[in-house]
DNA sequence: CTGAAAGCGCTTACAG
DNA sequence: CTGAAAGCGCTTACAG
């Protein structure tokens, strides 16, 4: 492999000119800088990333961490997150060291890595509200981006959706629709994402003069969906609409729709967040699900970038970016029934 | 963090002395060295791994490549696999860079990563008869460790288990039970190990003179257990005993026995080759699955310090580990029926 | 048993 | 616009 050095003998330049002239700094003679990265491309000249490490005390790679659910419900998701994230770096020449979480405590598995001393940052996904793992990281001085955010607030970079939005766009959509009792099937509240929800949620009904009694926060498995559902609608005064969590908890409220012997959209409104994942299509419901939607996969380039920008001296405040939700609505959604 | 030259600043000594204290040579007096080593410890000293690095030559990682199967059916193993080996190698103070393959070309992501400059080796799994990847690596002198062998005597390292052995121990069971018609139901015959395992019950069954009509190679799921076992079953011939390729091929051969209204083991025989992966355990059928067994997690730490070995230095030839086979005899398998 | 020196392949003030 | 020099933090002949 061809090292500065040699290119600068080939030419009679010295390194210091060449290493410029391939790294594009401008006070370099255009006439030079083509010499040099003619001959560096004829030599097949391909920079130590070691060397340039060292040098910049920068390590090139960065962290995750991820935590194996017992369901492992995730993993389509989870290698379409990886593909993405690896290509998003590896253009930014950084490699991704991936490490899986086994230990009962949520910053171990990052103290072991950090420990290696070889990793620039991080990247943490599935925040719990006021995450242990922030704190920890902050007193390291360690940087990190955050897919989410753990509060209202945060003083890292961070990129995900705004989830009190989704939870306002949602219940606008059935509010408009003329439905009144409204229903959110919310994850657990430890999940930073549900507390949003939720708190959203609130927020949009109590504006409209609404009820908040119909909202569950529990673990998002489909059987979760159907339970509450069916619960719900065997009340007095059941609600006409549910915002669920996910599609799979939708498709677990519409099938418990069906077995109360209601029908969607014309007695009951069904609508979910879609985080486009291949497993479970809204496209494919029968009706086509409503959703507030925002694909998990466009998440991948935004959190590298963010990052590596902020790794490259951008501040905190710049760097917390909130992806777009757009809202689609299909047949899962209609106007309230008339009250008998 | 503290470097070699503080410590050496602080001792009064050479970074030469320091830095041949800590890496433990034999020509440091005893009292130098433990001296170096208290206050190495106590300035919370970390060797610069990059420094190493470039000193060196090597870069402290090793990458994989993984495929997405549409199937995703090994999602379980794989993380159990990426823990192991992450574990392994860490404790050689290296480091595994993952990557996805979505290319159609087997070669090309490996490819793509080596054109980054950042890796000392490859671990390859799955390997396919003949495997491209073999040629491509071995002609740009890259060295890796193979889980399995893509052909008989490979001039690489490798670690998996003997599958004609695999086949040679299932047969010797299953005839010494009295059984004359066994069914081999294979893997495609692309896949390496299935190739192994088709010539190992071929020896065995013609070493004993019985005929080896009985053997489909196809994929692995459920579904085709179950059609081929269902198929054989409805001949004029049908064979007493199954040996199949994995556990899961194993339930849907069950069923079809089953289905057909006949029980194992008084009529039918079957075993399978258990990697012991969590998902399908040969310990939950019913009746309990007799099995030859080679715990795929047991290859973790193998699998790294070949690699390794290979990185110091240490030839091929003394690099191709077999992985331990039993057998386990269950509930599945009993004597051959009377012939009426 | 210990040390001064060279070197791994880069980057980047500093000087011209 | 270009170059000589220092330095990133290590390892390792070579000399004593």
């Amino acid at each position: 492999m061809a090292t500065l050095k040699e290119i600068s003998a080939e030419l009679g330049l010295s390194v210091t000119t060449v290493s410029r002239a391939l790294n594009g700094f401008p006070e370099v003679k255009e006439h030079t800088r083509v010499k040099v990265r003619e001959t560096a491309e004829r030599m097949g000249y391909r920079p130590n990333r070691i060397a340039q490490r060292l040098v910049t005390g920068r390590s090139g790679m960065v962290g995750m961490i991820v935590k194996i659910k017992p369901d492992m419900s995730a993993d389509q998701t989870f290698f379409e997150m990886l593909t993405g994230l690896t290509a998003a770096l590896a253009s930014r020449d950084t490699d991704l060291v991936l490490a899986v979480d086994q230990d009962s405590d949520p910053v171990t598995p990052y103290k072991k890595l950090l420990e290696r001393d070889i990793l620039d940052g991080f990247i943490l996904n599935a925040p719990i509200v006021d995450d242990p793992r922030v704190t920890f990281l902050q007193d390291h001085g360690v940087p990190f981006v955050m897919h989410g955010q753990d509060r209202p607030d945060p003083t890292y970079p961070s990129f995900g959706i705004d989830n009190a939005q989704v939870s306002a766009q949602s219940v606008k959509l059935l509010a408009n629709l003329g439905h009144k009792r409204i229903a959110l099937i919310n994850d657990e509240l430890r999940h930073a994402y549900a507390s949003e929800r939720r708190s959203g949620f609130h927020a949009a009904m109590e504006q409209r003069g609404l009820s908040t009694d119909y909202v569950q926060n529990s673990a998002t498995l489909e059987s979760h969906g159907y339970m509450h559902a069916l619960d719900m609608l065997s009340g007095s005064a059941p609600p006409t609409a549910f915002i669920c969590a996910s599609t799979v908890v939708a498709a677990g409220v519409m099938k418990a729709v069906h077995d109360r012997g209601l029908r969607v959209p014309d007695d009951i409104s069904v609508m979910a967040h879609d985080d486009a994942l291949p497993l479970t299509r809204a496209i494919n419901f029968d009706p086509a699900l409503t959703v507030t939607r925002a694909p998990l996969r466009d998440a991948c380039s935004p959190l590298a970038n963010i990052l590596l920008d902020h790794l490259d001296g951008k501040p905190a405040r710049e760097l917390q970016v909130f992806q777009d939700i757009e809202t689609i609505v299909r047949g899962s959604t209609g106007p309230a029934p008339k009250e008998v």
